[in-house]
DNA sequence: CCAAAAGTGTTTTAACTACACCCATGC
DNA sequence: GCATGGGTGTAGTTAAAACACTTTTGG
């Protein structure tokens, strides 16, 4: 973690941080055709300026789960978004000069709903294409480029990379979503078909709007099917 | 953890226990034709006679990595086998009385080496079927759970259920390894041609030996399409 | 009418499924 | 000779891959 709101620690006696565990969350974001990550800046401490993952500790009375939550809302004000737990990196120099352990995680947020609530928010934080990350602080570079891989496997097993779209999205927007995670190009008929086969979308009366180009039918995805899909996981293999 | 080896803490300076964070590790092997966990039995504290994951402390200079490994070895005396961290486990509640966060792993042990090496050890350890697994300490039952879901996918996407078959093997072995793992029944003749035709199995120059039928081909696996299939991923879409 | 993206249809190829059947060996 | 598992072959179905083509809309 980034060592930002360690002071907290001395304002009041009820809350109390852990020594020595920490939490990281990598937050990826879909914007126009292009996989971003929220980086935060450092404001304090021996690292000023450099960026890194948003952190925090964990506190004696929560659980792991939810400081990942906690953290995140602190920053970027949301509740309710996909957050899974990626594991825990425990080298003993990850850290210079202390001993931490921290417990990554990474989370998919909807850019749509990033920019409305965030907009309020103070902190530095900024977001980095996939493939132009900075130098970051400890080996926060190695938990991303992990939670990448990780997204990369899950994405072909669950339908999680919904989470990055906005409510209402068409089928190109979709096959474009996962031509950039998976680094592929798709075949615009064979992906229709397919992902319209598993029924997972549902067709919307609405159209695509301001669009210079014949507009595209809006779909959004059946939370019960997606339910389904979830728990016995599915198949992407393009 | 099961605190069988907290108290070499205070045997020396030099080893040096981090307060609060331990690994715990589930132990798969395969036997005849069933999936088996190991487990140890609590010497001493407040749950005596109850069983529980190999567990220890990770300590001040080793990685988590390091640490698994280490808890490892000092009940089977085997090295170099299969090691894969699942998660930490961090509710504030899953050790009652302290805040104590562990980092599970989980293990792939040939049935065969264990039981050459292992003779000697003395701690009190058993092998459960997995479907017949007692009341664990703690949050193990839950973190076992885990990792059993976990090996069912991961088993799926990389060759990784050989670790828990001896060197030599039977194509029929393998296919039982996978019928139990998964919980489903496999037709012969498509898992052979399956398998055979992803040229991961070398034929062997030997036969099965003193059993009351044919005598059937033993393969081992090419350590190097294993590599390679490791790295980009298969589909074991039985 | 042209650019640009939406959307449909078809043919080929490969893989999975479900069987039926023969082979070798010990008792 | 029969039970048991080892091993081969095949027909039918399904899905993936590649590509050509039509439709809608703004400028």
């Amino acid at each position: 973690m980034t060592f930002l709101s360690s002071k907290n620690n001395t304002k009041t006696n009820s809350i109390q941080d852990i020594d020595g565990i920490s939490i990281d969350c990598v937050i990826f974001g879909f914007n126009k055709e292009s996989l971003e990550v929220l980086l935060v800046q450092h404001a304090e401490g021996e690292s000023i300026g450099k960026w890194g993952l948003l952190g925090g500790w964990l506190r004696k009375e929560e659980s792991a789960d939810d400081a990942a939550q906690r953290i995140l809302y602190e920053l970027t004000s949301l509740d309710n978004i996909y957050l899974e737990q990626l594991k825990a990196f425990g080298d003993p120099n990850r850290v210079p000069e202390r001993r931490v352990v921290t417990i990554a995680y990474y989370t998919l947020v909807n850019r749509e709903d990033y920019n409305i609530k965030a907009s309020l928010t103070l902190k530095e934080a900024k977001w980095y294409k996939i493939n132009a990350i900075p130098n970051l602080i400890f080996d926060h570079n190695e938990i991303l480029d992990f939670s990448l891989m990780q997204l990369r496997n899950r994405v072909r097993q669950a339908p999680i990379g919904f989470n990055l779209l906005p409510e209402k999205f068409t089928l190109l927007q979709l096959m474009h979503l996962y031509e950039e995670i998976l680094g592929i190009t798709l075949d615009k008929s064979n992906f229709r078909r397919k992902i319209l086969q598993m029924k997972l979308l549902v067709p919307l009366d609405e159209k695509q709007q301001d669009v210079s180009h014949r507009a595209a039918q809006l779909y959004k995805f059946d939370p019960e099917i997606y339910e389904k899909l979830t728990q016995k996981g599915f198949n992407f293999e393009f």
